[in-house]
DNA sequence: TTCCTACTTGGCTAAATTGCCATTTATGCA
DNA sequence: TGCATAAATGGCAATTTAGCCAAGTAGGAA
């Protein structure tokens, strides 16, 4: 794969991460934010381990960073342009 | 599901439909105006009838819309806003 | 009509994703 | 130490996705 199709990949896996239900409610939370797993967790009706799977599908992919302090983990948005391109998909599946 | 689920998932399926490499890249061609399914087709080096999958997974998203104009199919970006959002995912790769 | 080009759809397989349960690791508290 | 809480990981089954080939539809030209 050349650099150009990386990039590409790159990119696309920043989008698949934020292509879930549950992984978008997280992302919309952190934009307020930075919330523990915990928080986090009490928004979803699935099981932790699924949450964490979750969480580390946006960190692997650049979305959100973590900070482990004392038991919890914080998770915090990398990506804080992320809450204005929602807002944009909002205002164009209004107009169909 | 809920008026407030259903939402999120219309979001998340729009994110979802951009999260692969090929249909990323076929929306930032689309970014520089619209193009027939032939000229997508030239970007990459995949079945015909796969291109044809993809871009119909993008115009059902919300994504993209079609215009039949005699034997060609035009596509077109019904999201401006993407290019600019790919930009900030850009610089956030960056500074990694 | 017949043929050609442009595109889509049916049907299939291989691979990836999602979710759960069970287990593990790590921290803090008694 | 022993125990509880927070979170991550191993392993598995069910579902979804991506890709191809073959076949179908539709428009334009001969």
């Amino acid at each position: 794969m050349n650099d150009k199709q990386e990039h590409i990949a790159k990119r696309a896996e920043v989008f698949k991460a934020l292509g879930h239900p549950t992984r978008l409610l997280f992302v919309m939370a952190l934009a307020e934010g930075e919330r523990c797993v915990c928080e986090l967790q009490k928004l979803v009706d699935i099981d932790p381990s699924t949450v964490s799977r979750h969480l580390g599908a946006l960190k692997h992919a650049g979305v959100v960073r973590d900070d482990k302090r004392g038991q919890q983990v914080f998770y915090s948005l990398r990506l804080p342009c992320v809450a204005g391109f929602v807002g944009c998909i909002d205002r164009a599946l209004e107009e169909r």
